[in-house]
DNA sequence: ACAAAAGTGTTTAGGTTACACCCATGA
DNA sequence: TCATGGGTGTAACCTAAACACTTTTGT
C-alpha cells in the first residue's frame, strides 16, 4: 500500500452534529460549552475530530454519544465545510451532521473532556456559536423543515408507538403553524405508512389508538 | 495561531466533480483514464487534492478547468465520502459535487498531468469506475433527477437565451420520458421566471421565441 | 405546396383546503 | 356532569393530466 503521492497538505477534518430532539413542547437543540482554546466558553455544536479507519459516521456517533448522551438517533449528513479560516487554529475541514433524537432516548446532558457544559435550547434562545457554527445550525433547520414534507423523518421524534395527535403536535412545532386535525389525520393514514395497535394511550381522557411504523417500512428515511 | 491540539490524524481531503451536460440529445457525464496508480488506466471522477488556503468549491473550480476544461458550471455540494478504506493508499475523505454545463460553455475534453483522457459518456456506456465513483455517480443522477423537479437547474444546461422547445428536451432527456408539449409551456411560463426576448430562433422552420431568465431572478438555483 | 417545428384551450381527475360536531374517558 | 382530548365527512378549490389543430417559416 503506497503513501499519497505528493506531498498533499492533510488539513484536520472534524465532524460535527446538529441534534434536535422535542422537549417542553418545543423544538430543541444540543449545545456545548466549549472548555478548550478557541472559542473557549463559547456555545457550540457538539463534535470532534474524526479518528483513525473510522468511518464519519461512527465519528459522530461517538461524538454524540459521549457529548450529549444521546443514542438511537437518526443521523443524515448535512453539509461539508471547507473555508480556509473558519478555524482559527489551522485547516479544518468539517462535514456536518444533523440528528433527531426522541425525546424518550435521552438522558440527561453530560459533560466530557473538552465540554465544559453541554444544554439543550430552543431556536430562538440559541446564543452566539463559535466558529461558523450559526451556519451550520441555519442550515440544519432548513433541511429539517424541507424534510418534513415529503419524508418520514418525524418518526424519528417519536417512542415507536405514538398517538396521531402527538404526532400532529411534532408537525406543528416544526413548522410552527397549526395544522387542520382532519386533513392532517386523512393525509398521514392515506400514506399507508402506519399500522393502528391495540394499544390506547393514557392520561386523564379519551384514550388514542397508538400506532406503529408498519414492518415492511423499514428503510422509512 | 495555535497548532491543532493533540495528534489527530489527518486524512487526504479531495475533491471530485461529476460534470453533467446535454451533447448529442443524451445526458452526458466527464470522466477521466487514470494516468497513475492506484487503478491506473481505470475510468474515474475528476477531481484532486485540495490545496492549502484553497476553499473546497475553488478547489473543484481548478480541477475541472484543468481536468475538464469547463468554465461557467452550477456546482453544488452532493456529499462526503469517508469510508476508511475507499482508497487504497490511506484515508482520504473525498468532497464530491455535481456540476452541469452547457454544451455552448464546452471545448474539447483534454488530458491533464494525472488523467491520460478525458471523455464524455451517456449514462448507459459508463465503463466500471475507479474508487467508490460507481457510487458518486449514481447519487448524483438521483440528485439531477430530484432537483429538477422542484428547481430551475435545467437552465444551467442551457445557453442564455433558449426556446421553450429546448428546454424541454433538457427535461425531456434527463427525466427520460416525454412530456406534453401544452402541459410544459403552460407549467413553465406560469412560473413566471422566464422573460421572452426578440430574439428568434434560426433553422429551417417556424422560428421559436427565445427566452431568458428575468433579471430579479438571480439566485435562482 | 409541402415538410417541420411553433404555438395555443378546454375538459377531467385527483389532491388539498376549509370547516363543526359527537364520543369516550377520568376526575 | 363536566372538562378534555379523540375521532369523523363533505363541499369548494386548485393543480395536473390528457388531448388536436392552426400558424409560420424555408425549401
Amino acid at each position: 500500500m503506497s503513501p499519497i503521492e505528493g506531498n498533499y497538505p492533510k488539513p484536520a477534518v472534524t465532524v460535527d452534529a446538529i441534534v434536535f430532539t422535542i422537549r417542553e413542547e418545543q423544538l430543541q437543540v444540543a449545545l456545548i460549552k466549549r472548555g478548550i482554546e478557541p472559542f473557549q466558553g463559547s456555545w457550540a455544536i457538539p463534535g470532534g475530530f474524526v479518528r483513525e479507519n473510522e468511518a464519519l459516521e461512527d465519528a459522530v456517533k461517538r461524538e454524540l454519544y459521549e457529548e450529549v448522551g444521546a443514542g438511537g438517533v437518526y443521523l443524515e449528513q448535512l453539509y461539508t465545510f471547507g473555508a480556509p479560516n473558519r478555524d482559527p487554529r489551522g485547516r479544518v475541514i468539517t462535514v456536518a451532521y444533523f440528528a433527531l433524537v426522541a425525546a424518550e432516548n435521552l438522558r440527561e446532558l453530560t459533560a466530557s473532556t473538552d465540554a465544559s457544559e453541554a444544554q439543550w435550547f430552543a431556536l430562538p434562545e440559541v446564543p452566539s456559536l463559535a466558529f461558523d457554527h450559526r451556519e451550520i445550525l441555519d442550515l440544519a433547520v432548513n433541511r429539517l423543515h424541507a424534510k418534513l414534507e415529503y419524508s418520514t423523518i418525524a418518526y424519528a421524534l417519536l417512542p415507536p408507538a405514538f398517538s396521531l395527535a402527538r404526532l400532529q403536535r411534532v408537525y406543528e412545532i416544526i413548522l410552527d403553524r397549526p395544522l387542520d386535525k382532519r386533513n392532517f389525520r386523512k393525509k398521514i393514514l392515506s400514506l399507508d405508512l402506519l399500522e393502528p395497535t391495540d394499544q390506547r394511550s393514557g392520561g386523564a381522557h379519551r384514550p388514542a389508538t397508538l400506532y406503529v411504523f408498519k414492518a415492511n417500512q423499514v428503510t422509512f428515511f
